[in-house]
DNA sequence: TACAGACGTCTTTTGTAAGAGACAAATTGT
DNA sequence: ACAATTTGTCTCTTACAAAAGACGTCTGTA
């Protein structure tokens, strides 16, 4: 197993916060990094290995593990010695759509915006700190460009991100978007003015496209889904190739910002 | 702890106290805890109502709820001091629909077959010892009658719980089902040996129909999902009024049982 | 105005869980 | 065939998290 140059950077919330070597560490924090592993590897792993990627002591990996399958937030897989989440994990999460009006709603008006549309619609917010796929729908372009549920990219990286931090002060922005976030895939560099001056933009015309940032061959619009005034808690978005027509672009635009529109309203 | 006997004795669900003679609790414990008292629940509550719920010291309980609120397990309703299951929650959840072809295809099985009947239609799967109802969807009665999502009901009030028992040794079963198990909703008291027998016929006959178990006006037909030959890993069922035809019955277990062998076969 | 109760934050104590390490058994590779 | 790993379980120690409880703040209500 090639664990090289950082392949799964740390979920390290606080920056370099990285504790005093050798010293012990809460059951609860380990369980919240074996979670957010298996979040980022997207797959059933080893008890070893899950130990050796979240960097803690094999024994406690292993009875924290046993205690977790025992409760089914996490299963063995199939071959008997990979665990990945449980069933339990599955269900906690419908009681929380359930408890959600906005997701649920937001779920509906995504998967309906696509098929109306044909184009890839996504819902996104905010999760600590990232931009977050919470829902999407891949369309029927032959290509699908989009992206997996669950999925965090930086904010500056896409059009939603812009939205989301409209209304924001300065100084907040600036916790939240780190140095690194301002590199684009492909090595561009944003400006931080740029991106506070984009968002500015954002919030006054109330909807936001970008082109060719993620990747060069994708278009972003994006429109907020307020839960009270002025407050952005989701956006909507669309994305589709960036030779779409200007027309085309408008015309898909008044679709999303209506439905986006529609998910505010009672929220 | 090698003794495989008592695996699954949960210290007793029922608030007829636990009586820990004044020890500690293990914080993930404490955790566990908050998720199953949550789910039951089904709304978000405030953190001192929610240690008394879970017997916990007030203390403890602000840390613990401090400390998966900033984890995104838990999020902060609306309101201000209450707390429910957050985002990641669900997060992780998707990531478990992903990761389980089977969850994945039988939540769309279910969907079309409860849109092609216009009755309610449930997948099931055994999750700590008791019948857990996955996946439903509502169907089109005036009347809905079926249950939530992640709704747990002993193995002998239903028939997809014997179904899902085909294939267990006698003393596993008995292991499995308690005493007040046996002990229907409206006070009729089930035989073990019956259900012993329930449970071989379904086993040979490939379904189960049972009537008035739960309630008075429903019928349930179930199906069996094998993930191995001889290995009932689910089960899809359908809910109907009970007096409903044997004839319209019989239509409706074809093609439950169609639908069901087609989750059967790749998985 | 005083009271009773819930809320959220601290500080202190001590019971115990996290961790180190040793082990046999199972799984590799050569 | 024989090392070299990896796996799962177990024991023992001590660093530290869970719990108790005190505190100041808000309610509501008598």
């Amino acid at each position: 197993m090639q664990d090289g140059i950082g392949v799964t950077d740390r979920p390290d919330i606080s920056p370099t916060e990285d504790k005093t070597p050798g010293s012990r560490e809460k059951g609860l924090n380990r369980v919240l990094e074996i979670f957010e592993f298996l979040h980022t590897t997207q797959r059933a792993i080893g008890i070893g290995d899950l130990a050796k990627g979240v960097n803690a002591p094999r024994s406690t990996t292993y009875t924290l593990v046993r205690s977790l399958v025992d409760a089914g937030l996490l299963e063995m897989a199939g071959d008997g010695n990979r665990v990945y989440f449980g069933k339990k994990l599955y269900l906690y999460g419908m009681d929380y759509v359930r408890g959600n009006d906005l997701l649920r709603r937001g779920r509906q008006e995504v998967d309906d915006l696509s098929r109306q549309t044909g184009e890839t619609s996504e819902l996104c917010m905010l999760q600590s700190g990232r931009y977050t796929i919470v829902h999407s729908s891949p369309g029927t372009r032959p290509f699908r460009i989009s992206s997996a549920t669950g999925l965090q990219i930086p904010l500056p990286w896409t059009a939603s991100g812009r939205l989301l931090l409209a209304g924001l002060e300065r100084a907040d922005i600036e916790d939240m978007v780190s140095e690194d976030d301002l590199v684009l895939p492909d090595g561009r560099r944003l400006k931080l003015d740029d991106f506070i001056a984009d968002i500015a933009t954002a919030r006054s015309t109330g909807y936001c496209v970008t082109s060719g940032l993620v990747d060069a061959y994708t278009k972003c619009l994006a429109a907020p889904v307020f839960s009270a005034p002025g407050k952005v808690e989701a956006t909507m978005c669309l994305v589709v190739p960036i030779d779409t027509s200007r027309e085309k672009t408008d015309e898909l635009l008044v679709l999303l910002r209506q439905r986006a529109a529609r998910l505010s309203i009672a929220a």
